[in-house]
DNA sequence: CTGTTAGCGCATTCAC
DNA sequence: GTGAATGCGCTAACAG
């Protein structure tokens, strides 16, 4: 009962050769106006496209890409698809890659290096046109490798520097993080602190980059103590902030390098009983869904999540169609959103 | 320079053929011991696996699928990718599948129900085994109609009762809701409100059901003019408890029926300058990310977001190897998650 | 136990 | 313009 039979009622679907001899036409011109070749009779293509209607007909893309050597699937690996941050960008892609009618096949790789490995591997043989790698755990001679195969593929967000020769999508870092650094600076906040997330990760190397671009600008010397690393989780946020917050000199102000670890210092600076933004200043990045709802509202550089997705899908559909790219590595601006938990320190 | 060309270095990927004349047998040998089939002879399994190894050969899928029927592809179809609360689940069913050598395939349906309709269709035509459809916007009859075309699929959080031929998963919204209800009645409260989602939706109305009866078994008399619908988003929750706390006796409770409205309902509390939770209690429903996030922490009803997906999976690949459901509709406890927001009224 | 023979549904040379 | 023939890489009977 639970198992559904090819049922009687249920017309089976219909194959190609099923349409031609409706049509009265071979499976080769059907084929033809399938795919919308010129050199088609117009009498012959609405002959067949009529059949096709009336079968409600739709090609086997299984069949497609054993034959035509296209399957019409993007591989999309990435870490984690429950975490925001990613469903956000993987949105991007997957509509993206929709509207050239290609679809996204997932492979979570959940941190397993091993597991991503064989993945690509897989994704490789014969099921996907190309793949969208997100924060990939490849190294850069394992991404290059990968390229030499000649498997079209376009990473999102890449952990280390990435070869000339790969296509990479990233947010503007270095000037995301000057952004928000120069507006603290012009609140007039002097100490100011940075909790880095992943140190050895690009991502968080650009925006202490950009952070100590906009103090040596502002003629401010940057503290070493001020500068602490984390791992861009709550909990850890939340313990460098409160460090930083013992300090005997504590910071007036700090740029957090993701909204998690910025929510872990809103907390750590409650948890002191510190008035918030009055006697801190916090900055984050991302513009996460979270930033907008917690107390007070959290200032923070925006990536253009989705924007990132969708151009990954755009870079790789050049590839796929054997454009060449004008530009391997795209960096799409950032943009700082002001909100409530930013002010001029106290006197 | 973008174009990676077959490439001279690499080994074009090998076919079963290359395999088994490396091996010396025929491919159909090959395919047995690919398929771990038991009647190979040991030596020959051996052999055959060291050609494989040595040829770093993989089975190309979508010829295993067009010549076996099966394309280890399942369709996933969602309103929207970016929403946690989608995002969670896929993430259950991505790894469960995955578990079994199976992929996701993600066909975001955007709301929109055209859209939706005729990509099931494609779906259904030889590019997946089966499907998971996630809120899905088709009718109890579309859903019937392709149950009967013997499309194997099961259903998440339906959003309108089902046939009772249809596979679905779902929280235990009633029991929840019940004692979400209690726990505010526990406290003392009185006048609780309820702030619905979209009122035709399934979830909704079984809410209301375990609000209802929570009330009456604890005595208290129900005022319709505290329960209010909305639509699950923040700005409307927001708007929905503006209405309620402006209303001659307001509530002393709010008890919204996900989180993305008791979010709203905080902030209209908050505008209204009320102290949190002393003058009012608000109590979500779904345990999003954001509930433990904002201020005060929310009391919620958990929902096992990642687990539905997971159980969704097991259900399809058990429908999809012919055997019978034990049971077709599943429902998954809920647990009520108490945090900062909920406290006994003021006398 | 293993090899041979047929397709799966479609795209794609070729002739006509 | 259109049709017949061939093959994509693999699985699945059927023989032996």
């Amino acid at each position: 009962m639970a198992q559904p039979e090819p049922a009687q009622g249920a017309k089976a679907r219909s194959t190609i050769r099923e349409v031609a001899s409706a049509a009265g036409v071979s499976i080769a011109t059907v084929s033809r106006v399938l795919n919308g070749r010129p050199d088609v009779a117009p009498a012959t293509r609405d002959a067949v496209m009529r059949a096709v209607r009336d079968q409600g007909f739709t090609t086997n893309r299984t069949a497609r890409a054993l034959s035509g050597g296209r399957t019409g699937f993007v591989g999309v690996t990435l870490p984690l698809i429950e975490a925001a941050y990613f469903a956000r960008i993987l949105a991007g892609t997957a509509e993206a890659l929709h509207e050239q009618d290609m679809r996204v096949v997932l492979t979570p790789t959940l941190h397993l290096h091993d597991r991503a490995v064989t993945l690509l591997d897989r994704l490789m043989h014969g099921t996907t046109d190309g793949a969208i790698l997100m924060l990939p755990e490849e190294t850069n001679e394992e991404l290059k490798a990968l390229r030499r195969l000649g498997y079209p593929f376009v990473v999102v967000d890449p952990r280390e520097p990435l070869d000339e020769g790969i296509p990479a999508v990233s947010a503007a870092n270095a000037s995301g993080a000057r952004a928000a650094t120069q507006h603290l600076l012009s609140l007039g906040h002097r100490r100011i602190a940075a909790i880095l997330g992943v140190a050895e990760w690009t991502a968080s190397v650009e925006r202490l980059l950009g952070f100590r671009a906009a103090l040596a600008s502002a003629g401010v010397l940057a503290d070493p103590a001020l500068v602490v690393e984390s791992d861009f989780s709550i909990e850890e946020g939340e313990k460098a902030a409160a460090a930083l917050l013992d300090l005997p000199e504590p910071p007036t102000a700090i740029f957090a390098f993701n909204d998690n670890m910025a929510i872990g210092a809103l907390r750590a600076a409650r948890a002191r009983g510190l008035r918030l933004p009055e006697e801190l200043s916090v900055v984050g990045f991302d513009d996460s869904e979270e930033a907008a709802i917690v107390t007070p509202a959290l200032t923070t550089v925006r990536q253009p999540l989705a924007e990132m997705g969708r151009m990954a899908a755009s870079l790789l559909l050049r590839l796929l169609e054997n454009q060449t790219l004008e530009a391997l590595n795209v960096e799409l601006a950032t943009r700082l959103v002001v909100r409530d938990s930013t002010a001029p320190p106290r006197p």
